[in-house]
DNA sequence: ACAGGCGGAATGAACATTCATTCCATCACA
DNA sequence: TGTGATGGAATGAATGTTCATTCCGCCTGT
């Protein structure tokens, strides 16, 4: 295949990028087919390589799969972090989040779905779920939204509604939307962009007598003003 | 394909519940372990059927699955527009649509899981793409939610954005949150439901001066929440 | 007795994993 | 510098397993 070339080091890593060939073919694969719709010798195909150098670099295909979850994922997590500042106001912080995931999932689309495909799964299910009853064998790299909420509600800037449910709100719709994109259903300029993120703060903003929209007040509606 | 439909007088055996047996065991294991992941033999076990027995029923199981999804998929769109009623505020229609989502996931969530499956395996995003690029071929089924998105927005109560991303604002949420209720990640009371509903409201809510809208009842007219 | 539904063993295709073999860069030695 | 030895990397045919589908003898209702 390659002449000479960077052979400089010798026999030690992974001379042809075998490894990450593999890898990027598994993501693909499996973010188009799913676990069980991606065999092993697709795999090895779209990678270029020979079944059995699968076996070299990972012990079975679970293992694959969990290996390139953890680090897909956290990369994923990394991202978001990029630019974050914990100094800035609830809803900035919010919107670079959100932000973040989206962008994330329109710039690799594949890893995206990867990750979706991990997490509608049984393994992904168990693994939620043992993340929310016992909060152990975590570095606490958890998302920053929990926090992001928690502040806004201490403010009362963000509804008192369980986490859960306020993930939901945020999270949902651009998963939704951002895998539409990615199936070619839609076409998203930066004006929706911006104004889907906007209308999901909207879902969980708690408005307050301080911040109202300055716009008329019906008269008729506010004979009550506080007994 | 066909079963001669049971000829006649057969006011015994099992001839139809057999083929409801072997529904529910598909749209269960499905629901839980996708296409690819659940295996005829599977299926037959869970139904008490053999696995030749299935043939009898279904071509295949490609078309095993298709048929139950459509079966499925109608009926979910049917108990939707139970009491739905034309003539109501958007606002209502929106939220009777919206609570109709959540109460068929919570009651029905294999089936729910099922359709997920279905619409996110390859063949479901084909389906929603033609369903999309040509109207054509279908029974004009629609979810009524484009009706109520356009009058809304005829009214400049429901946000200029594009279809998708109020679809996704309104349905996001609530799968996001389904799908954490049914894998037992957590338990919505009334109260957490209905608030997160009116949060999907405003997410996709154009404001005017005309109404500000803090969940409230009618009886009390106070436009102020705290205490 | 018999027509046809039924269960489940039979069948061949497809799969994950293994393994004997090939390949090749490096190196010892002349 | 030339030559052959060495060992790890790579491969794909081989292996045992699981799958979807078919086939066949049993059994049940009439």
């Amino acid at each position: 295949m390659n002449i000479h070339s960077i052979t400089t080091s010798s026999t030690q890593t992974d001379p042809g990028n075998k490894r990450e060939r593999i890898i990027h073919a598994t993501i693909r694969l499996i973010s188009e087919y799913g676990f069980h719709g991606t065999p092993i010798s697709m795999i090895a195909q779209e990678a270029g390589v020979g079944a059995g150098t699968i076996y070299r670099y990972f012990k079975d295909k679970d293992t694959l799969v969990l290996e390139i979850f953890t680090q897909v994922n956290g990369a994923f997590k990394q991202t978001l972090l990029h630019g974050y500042d914990e100094g800035h106001p609830v809803r900035d912080r919010f919107l670079h989040l959100c932000r973040g995931i989206f962008q994330y999932g329109m710039k690799n689309p594949y890893e995206f779905k990867f990750i979706e495909q991990f997490y509608n799964s049984p393994y992904g299910t168990t693994l939620r779920r043992e993340k929310i009853f016992c909060n152990c064998g975590d570095t606490g790299q958890d998302l920053p939204l929990e926090q992001v909420f928690a502040a806004g509600q201490a403010q009362q800037v963000i509804k008192k509604l369980p986490l859960a449910a306020l993930i939901a709100l945020a999270i949902g719709p651009i998963v939704f939307l951002v895998k539409d994109s990615i199936a070619g259903l839609i076409q998203l300029d930066e004006a929706t962009i911006n104004n889907t993120l906007a209308a999901c703060w909207d879902a969980i903003h708690q408005e307050t007598g301080a911040d109202r929209q300055p716009v008329v007040t019906p008269s008729s509606f506010t004979t009550e003003e506080k007994p």
